[in-house]
RNA sequence: CGGGGUGUAGCGCAGUUGGUAGCGCACCGCGUUUGGGACGCGGGGGUCCGCGGUUCGAGUCCGCGCACCCCGACCA
């Protein structure tokens, strides 16, 4: 099928991804440029996410809902820094059905406003609260400089948009679904991010205060992998958001923002991909086993297809998604090579060996070669490969987060933090200035990626640029 | 938007002095193969990015556009 090997990871990470991406069939180039075709491999992936993620919104009390793309261009202006903002990516509609618009119509970026128009709306009094409404759709964002996943003029996410009574809710919500995605991060994608509090220069516009969750990519940049917001009553003010409140008093609601998006599919690449391809965590995977039928002739054939289909069967009575690649005209090796590009998690090979042995070899995609195989009986064949699947994932997990913490370090100084940031994560102390942030951009190319809440209310330290005295203490790295 | 690069078959490329558009991979057919990217034979597939110019004749020379990719300023 495809040519021989993929660039190295660790020679040329740019061009691998790009690469991988197109050869492993998750997405396609669009005709327009900076456009994206997710195609089937890709979206089965994401909407194993959207699967993961969604139980958790509804388990915390959120409902679905659809809005419209077009926002009228107004809309935008409301907000003082939503406008300063999004003004430079927005796509705008001027004509419709052939004729000039009265209004021009904004292509939606993200649609805090359009949410903003429809609660004034349906929020009355302190009874209608909270509103816990998520968002499945695209937006479009008018990028000069694109990547699959990772920046396209579309990309398709959720966000969630959701009302309260007051600050403490408000903020309440903001947390927890931060840790809705830590958790979504680490449990399902295997994935650790730290996460923290952006940077006032960081933050989204409009927000009071952005969380996010940052993930280290094998180039050992970071990645904003999904972002929480507590927006106060900025949209809320713009918007005139009010209820009555039991005293017969119109309050503004407290509204927040959270989105998570397939830029997440690249952070899932760039984390656990190797030389051989992608590696795709087990509780994701679109198909968690290949199955790899071997046969020298017609008779084999018939008798490993018998195995085949029982031992599929099985696993598929067993919910595992397994795929049986039974292609007449490929060989095994080339079979092994196809899957391991597309991540599947484990191969299954059934040959004449197998048959009479009553046997299955099973090899793990996170361990190449000889080492991450094995033969087990076929009769324990669906025990097995569940446990290898949760073994998989668990070392999925393990592997990036001593990655993570391998290039992650605390400079001594400033010289040593230039040292650091070249080549990893820095976890350094920061007086919060935002002209010390910015002299550290331009001077290392490493931003303020967040600043944990690390309990640090009894310490604190010299900021690593300014040596003024800080409470803060941020990571800083170069990033996506 | 600045800098660099590339446009020739689906992908990667070659194309000499201007003279019949080619190679590898992929694709289709047949046969032999099949436990780590098989092989043979036979085939299909082209607006040579576009427009204009020079010429008997342009993939090739000249001019003007356009697109895409990579690197820098902004972003999930």
């Amino acid at each position: 099928m495809s040519k021989k090997k993929l660039p190295s990871r660790t020679e040329d990470f740019n061009d691998w991804y790009n690469t991988v991406v197109i050869r492993a069939d998750l997405a396609d180039y669009g005709p327009a440029r900076g456009t994206m075709i997710v195609k089937p491999y890709g979206w089965t992936l994401w909407e194993n996410m959207q699967q993961a993620l969604d139980r958790r919104f509804k388990d915390t009390g959120h409902v679905n809902a659809g809005f419209p793309m077009f926002i009228p261009k107004s809309f935008i202006d409301r907000e003082a820094s939503h406008v300063e903002g999004f003004s430079p990516e927005l796509a705008v509609v001027t004509i419709g059905g052939g004729k000039q618009l009265e209004e021009p119509l904004v292509v939606r970026p993200t649609s805090e406003t359009i949410i903003g128009y429809a609660y004034s709306k349906w929020i009355k009094s302190y009874r209608d609260l909270p509103v816990l409404i998520n968002l499945w759709n695209s937006v479009v964002r008018w990028e000069l400089r694109t990547k699959l996943f990772l920046r396209t003029l579309e990309f398709w996410w959720q966000e969630g948009h959701t009302a309260h009574a007051t600050y403490e809710q408000a903020q309440e919500e903001t947390l927890q679904m931060l840790e809705v995605y830590i958790d979504f991060a680490r449990n399902e994608a295997a994935i650790p991010p730290f996460f923290g509090r952006k940077s006032n220069s960081e933050k989204f516009p409009g927000a009071d205060v952005t969380y996010s969750i940052e993930a280290m990519m094998g180039d050992k940049k970071a990645l904003q992998a999904g972002t929480s917001h507590n927006l106060g009553q900025n949209f809320a003010k713009a918007f005139d958001i009010q209820y009555l409140d039991p005293n017969n008093e119109m309050q503004y609601c407290w509204t927040t923002s959270w989105g998570l998006s397939t830029r997440f599919i690249g952070a899932m690449i760039m984390t656990h991909g190797d030389d051989q391809g992608l590696i795709m965590p087990p509780r994701l995977a679109p198909h968690q086993a290949v199955l790899i039928p071997i046969y020298k002739d017609e008779d084999q054939k018939a008798t490993v297809m018998d195995s085949v289909a029982s031992v599929s069967a099985e696993l598929i009575e067993q919910g595992i998604r397994v795929k049986v690649d039974d292609r007449e005209g490929f060989t095994p090796g080339h079979k092994f090579n196809y899957w391991e590009l597309r991540g599947v998690p484990v191969r299954i090979e059934i040959g004449p060996k197998d048959v009479a042995n009553q046997s299955v070899a099973l090899a793990r995609r996170d361990v190449l070669g000889r080492e991450g195989k094995s033969i087990v009986p076929q009769e324990s064949v669906t025990s097995a490969v569940n446990d290898l699947l949760i073994d998989i994932q668990h070392s999925l997990l393990e592997r990036a987060t001593n990655f993570r913490d391998s290039n992650t370090s605390e400079p001594r100084d400033y010289a040593h933090f230039k040292e650091i940031v070249a080549d990893g994560f820095a976890f350094a102390w920061w007086c919060g200035g935002e002209t010390c942030e910015t002299a550290i951009k331009n001077e290392t190319k490493a931003t303020s990626r967040c600043i944990p809440d690390s309990g640090l209310e009894d310490e604190d330290g010299k900021c690593i640029y300014c040596g003024e005295m800080s409470t803060d203490k941020v990571y800083f790295a170069r990033s996506y």
